[in-house]
DNA sequence: GCCTGCATCTCGTCC
DNA sequence: GGACGAGGTGCAGGC
């Protein structure tokens, strides 16, 4: 059965026939595409994976990305990354849709034991953009406008300084004079955000030579236990912040 | 429009109120649900955003999960993660999806200026896990079966030894007797992998006490230069190895 | 293209 | 439920 109103179409249990040329058709227009039915995956490139028989949500859009879906979680059960060329073919009666990229090479096929509905959609113009706050930007920007949020006179220098471990989220000074690194997170931080601290203290200490004295505070709304016991080996220190 | 077929129901151009019944009854029934159509979304959780208007794929999975994605880009431009409880009603005579969890407390909201199409999926019996090959784990046994892969002598006495710092990927001695800790990555590895092999090496060092020297190698297929840097301040060592 | 680090990361696993 | 780290992480921003 087919159904075609205000620009979607829908097909309801096609045949592989009928599915692999409404399938080609719209991704040749541009069109997303979604296709609910039995099916195999295959995949194979950065990883190698299979998935056996089951009902899953495939959609395709029109910038190349593929996502496959089950009836549980929040990620797709396989994918493939926009910019990928899709292909829909018949292949022993069944159909196939396979995707593909280069660097690095990349291939999925899904294919159909049995297909029970077809959509393809127009996507028009493109759509508001989103804006998120509560981000670490945002931290930064509270604490250049309000550096006392830290402590009583320290003083941002520079954003995003370089080291030769990598780019500090913000660097100035304390009252004495003594170089301040800040290392923001917008959430609960683990051992890895100390670890990366102390990559940026480190690398400073070794790149300004001589025993400068350097002071690397860890921002963030708290620190689980571990963290807090690495902070205080290394010497670093903790301010509490919630974005 | 309203057509069923194979226990799928299709819903083209539907009223609100249309969209409303069917959908909270699909949500009710643990169908999964999709919805095409012109929406603003806002989000306020563990951040906060907001999405004006535009053309959308939205799903309600049965476990909780909503996704809502546009034309292009892998990942939805706002979700839900399962767990979550959804509710369909209609404000001002438009459709509003409203989802909803607490710890954390997050509330997605999405209004439907139009609606152009409406599909409940029945998803059957669980369906075929996916299998995955090419992670850190098949380096893991591949190095236990065959340690000579890190170097001639190199014999493993331990995975996931755990350390102040967190749990080691392998630990075992060297033809010498001295300690070795390896850090496995499936993947060109940056800095933050030298530094969570750092920490291990110091955590382990200090916990040992005396001065024991404990050799660190990071096992991947390759390092970034900036990585190979860091890794030689720390007097670490690098094998290559490709999943 | 590669490198680097953020993310409402998500997810599994172990405690 | 929290903690910790892997992930085919995706993604933006810089070079």
């Amino acid at each position: 059965m087919t159904a075609t109103e205000g620009g979607t179409i829908t097909l309801s249990e096609p045949s592989a026939e009928e599915a692999r040329d409404h399938l080609a058709r719209a991704i040749d227009r541009g069109a997303l595409v979604t296709l609910f039915g039995r099916c195999t995956v295959e995949y194979d490139g950065r990883a190698a994976s299979q998935l056996g028989l089951g009902e899953r949500h495939v959609m395709a859009k029109p910038d190349g990305t593929v996502l496959v879906h089950t009836d549980e979680g929040q990620k797709p059960v396989n994918w493939q990354p926009p910019g990928c060329t899709q292909e829909a073919r018949i292949e022993e009666g069944s159909l196939e849709l396979h995707s593909r990229r280069s660097t690095p090479e990349e291939e999925l096929i899904v294919r159909f034991e049995c297909i029970s509905h077809v959509a393809v959609f127009e996507t028009g113009e493109g759509s508001a953009t989103l804006s998120v706050s509560g981000t670490e930007a945002d931290m930064k920007g509270r604490i250049l406008e309000n550096p006392e949020l830290i402590e009583p006179g320290f003083h941002p220098l520079a954003t995003e300084r370089d080291t030769p471990a990598g780019a500090v989220d913000i660097y100035g000074e304390d009252s004495d004079g003594t170089v301040v690194i800040l290392e923001l997170k917008r959430r609960r931080v683990g051992p890895d955000a100390v670890g990366q601290l102390n990559r940026y203290v480190e690398a400073l200490e070794r790149d300004l030579h001589a025993g400068v004295e350097i002071r690397g505070i860890l921002v963030a709304p708290s620190v689980t236990d571990r963290a807090r016991r690495l902070l205080a080996t290394r010497g670093l220190e903790y301010v509490s912040l919630t974005p």
